[in-house]
DNA sequence: TATTGTTATACTCTATAACTATA
DNA sequence: TATAGTTATAGAGTATAACAATA
């Protein structure tokens, strides 16, 4: 019964989905943060963090975003006006247009995953054996 | 000079971080469907959540939930729409206005909570050991 | 005067459905 | 006919500013 599985899970456990869920929301906030000192939305910081890797075409885009493809037009538009992204013809299939960061888009992106500072700040405390054995633990929490 | 920082950080950390990034979409994604399953969006979700534990005023929800007092009103009015919140008056302050769960949206409240299986199924692979040994981890990470 | 909640407004993100141009 | 991208539309979340009721 749905009702009672509450109730098997051990404090420890609960402790432990508790600090994930911190975890989860500074993550974001430190995201959110950083992408409004761009002036960006959140999802406006990722398809430019996805495009500073390689160009990809809208329908590419609208997958990894996990967003119907008639969303990343207004969203490439957004970031197309401020010139941070273009558009491009794909020589193999004239159907698809491939989107790409400008110049100003890959600093911005660059910046942008430096301002991340999730990265560095909360890891810092920790000795490269504990980073290695938290590695373990999440590698092994996500892969069942 | 901040475009040279991520060099330093070395490539353990970025696993790690990268993990985390992985628990952040899978926590999300584990969330939006269980709310989609009530037919609820995460923001309201978030605020039954919120409110099965205590009625709160609209003011403390914004608070919570980092938004502007003036976005709480709609996320109620959707609630309550649905009968799963109602408004009560504050005895000790007539400005206030407490917002509480009814009966349905307590029962709402848990079987969205108990349908969080990131509770239980991501760390059903950890012995209590580990699961010590992650919670201490992720502590000293939160708190610097 | 300050605070609480609301309204009004504008923008973005989201899904759905219909359209176009290619394949 | 199938696919890629777009447009149109509607609902929801968000911030800002202005407002009424109460403190």
């Amino acid at each position: 019964m749905a009702t009672q599985r509450t109730t098997r899970i051990d404090p420890l456990t609960l402790e432990v989905v508790d600090l994930i869920g911190t975890v989860v929301a500074r993550y974001h906030e430190e995201y959110e943060d950083a992408a409004a000192e761009h002036a960006l939305t959140g999802a406006q910081a990722r398809l430019l963090s996805l495009l500073s890797l390689e160009p990809l075409p809208m329908r590419r885009l609208a997958q990894k975003l996990k967003c119907e493809p008639s969303n990343v037009t207004g969203i490439v538009d957004r970031l197309e006006a401020r010139g941070l992204v273009e558009r491009r013809p794909d020589p193999s299939d004239r159907r698809v247009k491939l989107a790409a960061t400008t110049e100003e888009g890959r600093r911005v992106a660059r910046s942008l995953s430096d301002a991340l500072n999730f990265a560095r700040e909360p890891l810092a405390g920790l000795s490269t054996e504990e980073r290695l054995s938290l590695r373990d633990l999440l590698q092994r929490m996500l892969t069942p």
